[in-house]
DNA sequence: TTCCATGCAAACAATTTGCAGCAGT
DNA sequence: ACTGCTGCAAATTGTTTGCATGGAA
């Protein structure tokens, strides 16, 4: 494994959160400033493809990475479009239980609202 | 409503299949030639607002649009990539009762391989 | 020296958008 | 004449790819 290699699987892996490729790419930039945007997808997609993060494509805006690899759900606030990994106890067995055709993967995502949203929100409504 | 509008409108009711933007486009250039692309994007568009229509993102290769307006998830096939509607009894009311945020939609695709593609691996794995 | 990962830039696919002109009212 | 839908083309966005090169083994 390269540098460049190292440093990207380590940005994806001590985020907690979801990235996007180009935020990955300010990340690493930061200690290797002459990094190419295209390497860092190179890399992200061939991390993915060995199953060493994963790559969630999302309805809306760029496709982010995580290292999440346990089978989990994902909560999408409808308002500021930020994710959040969930998971739904059974879920892939009760739709196993519900199903005839042969299921190789599930992928579920589930469109909310977040608590800080929500609150705003109300706020909002609160005014007038 | 206009006539492209119209036009566009039974093009996507009419196919109980899953449509491209481009298929679109390409069935209703049959009977308006001078149809642009960006108009079938336009006006496809403003259906799926209207909630006329669904939009469906897809993982991989563009968007699609159907008629079916009921909630109903999809079976994708990973081998040739087609889609079918399929539904699971009472999965919003599973994942409601499993989880703690509030939920406005889900979204699920379930990966599996078609009758077609399977026999079609079983032929080749049994030849040598 | 060999080889592969990289940087760079161009290509690419899907979709959106600005704008001038035309059709329908 | 006014309005808004349309065709057209260019712009955008996100991502992939070809290629020459430079660094590590």
């Amino acid at each position: 494994m390269t540098k460049l290699q190292r440093e990207i699987l380590s940005v994806v892996k001590d985020s907690n959160d979801h990235l996007t490729a180009d935020e990955v790419y300010q990340k690493v930039k930061k200690t290797m400033p002459t990094v190419a945007l295209g390497s860092v997808y190179r890399n992200l997609n061939q991390f993915a493809r060995d199953s060493l993060i994963r790559r969630v494509v999302r309805p809306q805006g760029p496709d982010i990475y995580e290292s999440n690899m346990a089978p989990h759900n994902h909560l999408v606030c409808v308002h500021c479009l930020r994710m959040k990994d969930f998971e739904i106890n059974g879920l892939e067995d009760y739709i196993r239980d519900h199903s005839s055709s042969p299921i190789i993967s599930v992928n579920l995502t589930v469109n909310s609202i977040c608590p800080k949203c929500e609150a705003a929100l109300n706020k909002k409504n609160n005014k007038h």
